[in-house]
RNA sequence: GGGCGCUUAGCUCAGCGGGAGAGCACUUCCUUGACAUGGAAGGGGUCAGAGGUUCAAUCCCUCUAGCGCCCACCA
């Protein structure tokens, strides 16, 4: 017998090992069987889970699990990402904690440490992925920093170098001082901040007591000016161009130049231009020739090109130092308050210095055309569409990729440097000296470039890396290209346009059909769910408390399209609970007697309430299958919800109780039988959202030695519906409805006087009520169904009496007044939508024009209403109203 | 500055050119033999505001207000 109520903590991890121990997640690469692939985006090693992850992964597991019960060969690949700056600043902080750090290590030591630390601590996430259910082939989990990954990020940057696509240039990068290393745009958090609008006077060259006016949010980058710029057509300042002005403080001469960049209506008109230091200067002192003076050091602090008083300080001590410099000499026309956006580290938390240094760059831009393409054809399809926006938006506005990370952890960059600074990029350190020796006539000592690549680089490749390539492997020419990829928009840019930029040139083909963009999960007040805003939701704990088929059961009812979720967590408990509902139906079954019956055919059920539920239950599968189809997860969820509970427990098992406690065997039969039929159905169609409670299920109605649901085909669902079945269904449920609607009109003790009723509302029924008289009247008492119905109006009716004899009770002990007062209002009420539904019947334009099937619902509306404002009347009228 | 999205019951959210929905919360009643993590009944909404299109608008269009997100080099 099974407990009153679902103890998911007791049986989720025996349950995960069972599934995992089966071979259930594994891909079989030599089936003859469709195959259907999900690449895991790797979520970081030094990750834990959070909110986006349950959700992101929990959609993710109802595919493979949907698509594995259809037949289909699932492969969900999974993974880990080797996640460069994240890991390395973990590793550095526990080494901070022995006093011990990565320079005093040394670079080959602490790589060891870091795998070290991975080999301990990096499978926090996938354990954490087990509790969640989800179920990738842990067979085939990859690490972008396996050899066999790291062979392919080797092979794809030494053919891009030799096509060109990939190249060493000086240019102005994100600087993080803290980290001592470049970073890409889009690691960069803009965050808005409150700072001053400096406006300094540089004096003119050759022109006493005459100045040029700038103005800059940063005054300690003047020392690196070069150059004041100000629009050629600006009427203040054109006689200046050509003239020099004088930098103070430095007291470099400096060209006045006239570019269109310098908008006259900003600031004053005239900006200092910086090239070394700002991305717009940068291009102005390109057009210019102005040269480009590094005033900071990798810490951001002033360097020796700075004049002697300032060099070695941090650049807002400097910042400080330099406007009460400048005050002094009476450089400082005004300070206006100013909110600006300052560029931070989204890892270090610091701002970033634009500073000039060498880096290899990806060509992004030649490398995105056949993304571009391959979307605008259709090859690749975004749900929903509006992403396709975006995507589009970004890939054309694409800047060169930094690549280049000054870090120790990662792929370290396969190039090495010859005595003269030649370069030689090759796969291997062989390679490179053979070519070297080639080049140099002679062997050659080399240096390896000491930089690794962007995490992002090899994730790109995850599509084919982890299926074999460079190998012509099986798996890779089955599961490539894969079926759809479920991700987050956050990662649109980093991630999704980088695996079809690297897809497209390598595998000549895109890595996915589909992306699927789900929602992301915030906070109630809308916000990100981020570690540094402590705003964090723990999945665990919620699985801790719930379970986990609840928690998955509400992301994916909350996860409709195009709107962010916000988690509340009074849904997981509505949830819980219908995880409880179930529960308790299937132990329903189970007290009477309800087993499995082989052979049983729901289509050859004689009892009208059997063919409907057996009805009803194709058709919510069908609903449940059309959603999952189109990605519309909550929709799936929800037809799961209705008709598990709504229809089946509210409805189906209450018509059920009077058969199974009646004499009728062939009727108890029938309806046991179908009563763990639909059980059955339910747990089938719901086991992809709700694994565990459903297995478990599973186990108790089909026995320990029955296949695992989790492998179990996913159920036919006929089109058909039992229209005869369905109509007499709604007849009764209609009647039931009628009878507690104007429940009034019961409000009649006597037990003769309800038959007396039933007959007024059902003439029809006048018969039976006659000859079961004697029963209705024991009914009236025992609150009770009596036994004796077999045939399905009589099932029907004896429904009626269950509903109307409680009713009795309650309608009992109704005061009489508030009674009339609630039936006048529904009079009222009833009277007012019949006005309407004239006016529309009488509405020429709208018989001429409205569809046919609008005019008959009109009148079907009208009639029911005709008829509930005649049982309202005769009620008001039984009352004495 | 550009782009996208949101505004529906007290809360969290579905829905959508012809009857305003769910869960939770609230009110009343019910320890009935699956389930009190339950059952029955009920209250609560000019679907942000203003215009327009239409026989008909919560839904389509325009504008306004508020909120949120993404992108961007504005000194």
């Amino acid at each position: 017998m099974l407990d009153k109520t679902f103890d998911p903590a007791a049986i989720q991890a025996a349950i995960y090992e069972s599934w995992e121990k089966s071979g259930a997640f594994a891909c079989h690469p030599d089936s003859a069987a469709q195959p259907y692939c999900i690449m895991m985006p790797p979520p970081n090693v030094t990750g834990s889970l959070h909110m986006g992850h349950a959700l992101t992964f929990t959609l993710q597991d109802i595919l493979t699990r949907y698509h594995r019960m259809k037949g289909r060969d699932t492969l969900w690949q999974p993974g880990t990402d080797h996640a460069g700056i994240a890991t390395q600043m973990v590793v550095e902080r526990d080494l901070e904690a022995e006093q011990s750090s990565r320079l005093k290590l040394g670079r080959e030591k602490f790589i060891e440490r870091v795998w070290q630390w991975k080999a301990q601590s990096g499978g926090t996430i996938t354990r954490q992925l087990r509790s969640l259910g989800a179920s990738p082939d842990w067979s085939r989990e990859r690490f972008t920093m396996d050899e066999g990954l790291s062979a392919a990020v080797r092979r794809v940057f030494v053919q891009l170098h030799r096509e060109g696509l990939i190249y060493r240039d000086k240019r102005l990068v994100n600087w993080d001082p803290k980290l001592h290393t470049a970073i890409s745009d889009l690691e960069v958090e803009s965050r808005e901040t409150k700072g001053s609008l400096w406006y300094l006077k540089y004096p003119i060259e050759g022109r006493a007591d005459e100045f040029i006016t700038v103005a800059t949010t940063r005054p300690e980058t003047m020392l690196g000016d070069t150059g004041v710029a100000v629009h050629p057509e600006d009427e203040r300042y054109k006689h200046l161009i050509g003239h020099y002005a004088v930098l103070p403080l430095v007291g470099r001469r400096i060209p006045i130049v006239g570019d269109e960049y310098a908008d006259p209506t900003a600031g004053s008109g005239a900006v200092k231009i910086t090239p070394a230091h700002d991305f717009n200067d940068f291009e102005v002192g390109r057009r210019h020739n102005l040269p480009m003076v590094n005033i900071f050091d990798r810490d951001a602090k002033l360097n020796d090109e700075a004049p002697q008083a300032y060099r070695g300080m941090d650049r807002f001590a400097a910042r400080k130092q330099i406007v009460a410099d400048l005050e002094v000499q009476g450089l400082v026309a005004k300070i206006d308050p100013h909110t600006l956006m300052v560029p931070y580290g989204d890892r270090s938390g610091v701002v970033i210095e634009p500073w000039l240094s060498d880096q290899w760059y990806c060509d992004a831009a030649t490398l995105a055309k056949e993304p571009l393409a391959a979307v605008e054809r259709g090859d690749t399809v975004f749900v929903p569409k509006s992403w396709e926006n975006t995507y589009f938006s970004w890939l054309r506005n694409i800047q060169p990729w930094c690549i280049s990370r000054q870090l120790w952890w990662g792929h370290q960059i396969p190039a090495w440097y010859g005595p003269d600074g030649a370069v030689f990029v090759a796969e291997t350190e062989a390679e490179a000296l053979a070519a070297a020796a080639k080049h140099y006539g002679r062997e050659a000592d080399l240096k390896r470039d000491p930089d690794v690549l962007d995490t992002w680089f090899s994730s790109a490749l995850w599509p084919f890396s982890t299926l074999g390539w460079p190998e012509r492997t099986r798996e890779l020419q089955r599961y490539y290209p894969t079926d759809v990829l479920v991700t987050g928009f956050d990662i649109i840019f980093f991630w999704v346009a980088r695996m079809m930029m690297m897809g497209c040139k390598f595998m000549g083909q895109v890595p996915f059909k589909t992306v699927y963009i789900h929602a992301l999960v915030r906070d109630e007040r809308g916000q990100k769910m981020s570690k540094s805003k402590g705003n964090i939701i723990d999945p665990l704990d919620l699985i801790a408390r719930y379970g986990t088929d609840a928690l998955r059961f509400t992301l994916t009812a909350l996860a409709a399209q195009g709107r962010d979720i916000k988690l509340a967590e009074s849904r997981l408990e509505g949830y819980r609970n219908f995880a409880t509902k179930l529960w308790n139906a299937t132990r329903y079954a189970e007290m009477n007697g309800c087993q499995r019956v082989a052979g049983f055919d729901p289509a050859n059920a004689k009892l009208t309430v059997n063919r409907w539920i057996a009805s009803a239950a194709n058709a919510a599968g069908a609903r449940v299958v059309a959603a999952l189809e189109e990605y519309k997860f909550n929709e799936a969820a929800d037809a799961l919800y209705q008709f598990t509970w709504g229809t089946f427990c509210d409805w189906y098992i209450e018509f059920s109780k009077p058969i199974l406690t009646g004499s009728d065997e062939a009727a108890k039969a029938e309806t046991r039988a179908m009563t763990i039929w639909v059980i059955e159905r339910i747990v089938h169609l719901l086991h992809p959202i709700m694994p565990y409670i459903t297995e478990t299920l599973w186990k108790h109605i089909a026995g320990e030695s029955a296949v695992m649901l989790i492998t179990a085909p996913w159920p036919q669902t006929s089109a058909a519906a039992d229209e005869a079945a369905v109509a007499e269904m709604e007849w009764v449920v209609n009647l039931i409805s009628a009878i507690r609607t104007t429940r009034s009109e019961m409000n009649v003790p006597a037990a003769s006087e309800l038959a007396a009723t039933i007959t007024e509302i059902r003439p029809e029924a006048r018969g039976w009520v006659e000859t079961h008289g004697e029963q209705i009247r024991r009914l009236a008492r025992l609150k009770s169904i009596a036994t004796g119905a077999s045939a399905d109006a009589k099932t029907a009716l004896q429904i009626v009496v269950e509903g109307t004899t409680v009713l009795i009770d309650v309608a009992g002990a109704v005061d009489f007044a508030k009674e009339r007062g609630r039936l006048q209002k529904e009079v009222a009420t009833v009277r007012a939508e019949l006005d309407k539904i004239a006016k529309k019947l009488g509405n020429e334009q709208f018989m001429t024009k409205a569809k046919p099937e609008a005019i008959e619902e009109q009148r079907e509306r009208q009639s029911d209403y005709e008829a509930t404002l005649a049982k309202l009347t005769a009620a008001l009228a039984r009352i004495g109203a």
